[in-house]
DNA sequence: TGAAGTCCTGCACGATCGGTCAGCCTACTG
DNA sequence: CAGTAGGCTGACCGATCGTGCAGGACTTCA
């Protein structure tokens, strides 16, 4: 028995395309034949290293939602305000390494549900949720939340869109390591 | 000389299931089929009414567009707080209201830059972000800015993706104001 | 009654979609 | 040298894409 969706060789490349297609038109917007074109092969190429468009979506995303786990395990013992400043760090990090990932799980994740390292991720993301949202956690924090992540993960992607000039990735990390303390840490208590 | 692109008759539930489809899996991912089908009319009627699938975006997002302009102008004079948490709200409102177009305009923007309407859209927003963070602004502002817009906009899309509960519109309202207001008005100054 | 206009549809088109398959080329192994 | 396995490709398939077009159903007006 061969494997059956044959293992990335050398195959980087492609899976860069990929995500960057996904990323910019969503999955079903993505052609085989325009990822192809841009890793430099041809559309055969690209179905014989994956088997199919949707293996090459789960290639794609895996890694982001295997590098999810150990945050997540990370995430068990945080107290003091300078672990909690270290996980923020270690976070964002994340999220900027898997940028073009993370923009596909947010913003088309509702369209592929059903694909499994969709849901895989939602699971994760749903578990990362209930745990920086603990105990009797009002919905104001949920939204807080999605605002946090939503945001963090579009100015990643698109940092600049709306600016005037680029900005320097160093000072976007710093900005959203703050952005995020304030959004889903020691929020101060609500007015009402 | 007939009208180019029939305006809009009664196909106000078109132009909503279009954009349900565009926001969903963006404007290369949907089809007219689909749209046409989840509107209970024929493909060739989708055609009839706008000529073209880009016509039919730019009618959808219409709309969001233009009811953008004159809340940039109400922008005008705003000094005190009282008239600051207005504003807020009344942009909350704008971004409840047209969430799909937004939704549109943030997640798929780049991908469909060169579209008139896109293009119209994305330069109103370049002059809200400059607006919102005027003078000498740092970087630090915009990537503020951009957090915020693109936060709110996917929760008022998918408020409830990773909660447990679909959370009460009334209260993702309320708290988004709070947010927007920490985001990008009277920001502390930086530790730094 | 018939002409005109509006709304809608089925059909047909070329292009492109994801996917299959036979076969070419290179490299390694005996 | 022959054999073989892996990487890659073009030709091709059926389905679906956006679009053009002719015409049907219905209303309005002369």
């Amino acid at each position: 028995m061969q494997d059956f969706t044959r293992s990335a060789g050398g195959s980087a490349p492609l899976l860069e395309a990929a995500l960057r297609q996904f990323a910019a038109v969503g999955f079903d917007g993505a052609s085989l034949q325009r990822i192809a074109d841009e890793a430099g092969m041809s559309k055969s190429s690209v179905l014989y290293h994956f088997g199919s468009k949707e293996s090459l979506l789960d290639a794609a995303l895996r890694p982001a939602v295997d590098d999810l786990r150990p945050l997540l395990a990370a995430l068990g013992g945080i107290a003091d305000e300078g672990s909690q400043r270290a996980f923020l760090e270690r976070f964002v990090d994340y999220l900027y390494e898997h940028r073009l990932a993370v923009a596909v799980l947010i913003n088309h994740g509702q369209a592929l549900a059903g694909h499994a390292v969709i849901d895989e991720a939602d699971a994760l993301v749903r578990d990362l949720s209930t745990r920086l949202t603990p105990a009797g956690s009002h919905d104001r924090d949920t939204v807080r939340f999605g605002v946090a992540l939503a945001g963090a993960a579009f100015v990643l992607v698109a940092a600049d869109r709306w600016s005037a000039a680029p900005l320097p990735p160093v000072e976007v990390r710093a900005v959203l390591v703050d952005v995020l303390g304030e959004l889903v840490l020691a929020q101060p208590a609500p007015s009402a």
